[in-house]
DNA sequence: TGCATTCAGTCAACGTCACTGACATAAATC
DNA sequence: GATTTATGTCAGTGACGTTGACTGAATGCA
């Protein structure tokens, strides 16, 4: 473990006797886990949310945004696999997203009940706004952190997936496709 | 910044030029570690959520009481200033959780304004019933993944905290007092 | 003692964003 | 021609966050 090790370094407040090859996985260690997740998680979405209210959307309209980007051409059915939300939410949100002329959503040219997504340039001005805080975030973190602890911070997240889902989750994440 | 001074020396400052060291900065990574954020996330709170939504209860019900069991005692004061909502919106489920029997309310000693939180052993219960699902998921990604990721990913999410309260957040997440 | 402040609790109104259930329409498929 | 699929929409519900205004009780200070 290179320079940084006390950081994030299993302190292990009730200090378990016994070899220490396990002390990562005390009760102590979750239970700081979790509330590390929720605490990275309220701070990582605050940028961006503050770039939603300003235009009246939520996080819905981010997580859409997101995706059709990382996506062109992607149909409704497609979003809504990786959203894992209902039609009716999706609907709403995407409603919006049209009328506003941040998204086009065009017939599809294989099967016309198909609806093809893709940003706008108005679209793609927004989700750079709400994606370059999160990047700045992350690429100060990786950066403080050091490529090994990225390399952790990646596997155990990964880990973390629903077991079910987890192959599709990671090729979608790691498919670059751009 | 004393302690840790050597956390934040800039690695990434020159030498873009350089080897593969940097390959871990690229937008590439960031975007996957934001989709990684986003995933892993939404699975963590899905087993919690699904306990909950038997009761009827949502996942600031789930917030007040982790938090409630961590620092008995607690005012609501104090829990406003670590959970970051609105008097409105804690009381609304404090109310609830009280009027449950999982949350009981006494009169500060000091200040018999406050109020000191504590959990019933109802209360106790159900934490127990919703934080399990999630330390089985952390336990099993930790386990997996090995205690060098788990380092890593611990200094990560606390690379990611908001500068201003990160000394509080961390401070609060391993002070173990119980 | 008296006044300002703090802590807690409440009322009302609002908005986002999930959900279920039912139904419509067009296009593809069998 | 009948069924299935992809999309869109209407109505209702609920969790959970917000702002703003206001109360009562206890405290702290001049």
């Amino acid at each position: 473990m290179p320079e940084n090790a006390e950081i994030g370094a299993p302190r292990a407040a009730g200090a378990p006797s016994g070899p220490d090859q396990l002390l990562f996985l005390t009760e102590e260690q979750l239970r700081q886990g979790i509330e590390l997740m929720f605490f990275a998680y309220r701070d990582f979405t605050s940028d961006p949310d503050a770039v939603l209210a300003e235009r009246g959307y939520g996080r819905a309209h981010h997580r859409a945004i997101h995706f059709i980007k990382r996506r062109p051409g992607v149909t409704i059915a497609g979003l809504l696999d990786i959203l894992k939300v209902t039609k009716q939410s999706l609907n709403r949100v995407l409603r919006q997203l049209i009328e506003d002329g941040l998204v086009e959503s065009s017939m599809g040219e294989v099967d016309r009940r198909q609806r093809n997504l893709r940003l706008t340039a108005e679209g793609e001005a927004l989700e750079h706004a709400l994606s370059e805080p999160q990047r700045a975030r992350l690429r100060r973190a990786f950066s403080e952190a050091g490529p090994q602890a990225v390399a952790g911070f990646r596997q155990v997240l990964a880990r973390m997936l629903d077991e079910g889902g987890r192959d599709a989750v990671m090729s979608l994440v790691e498919r670059s496709e751009r």
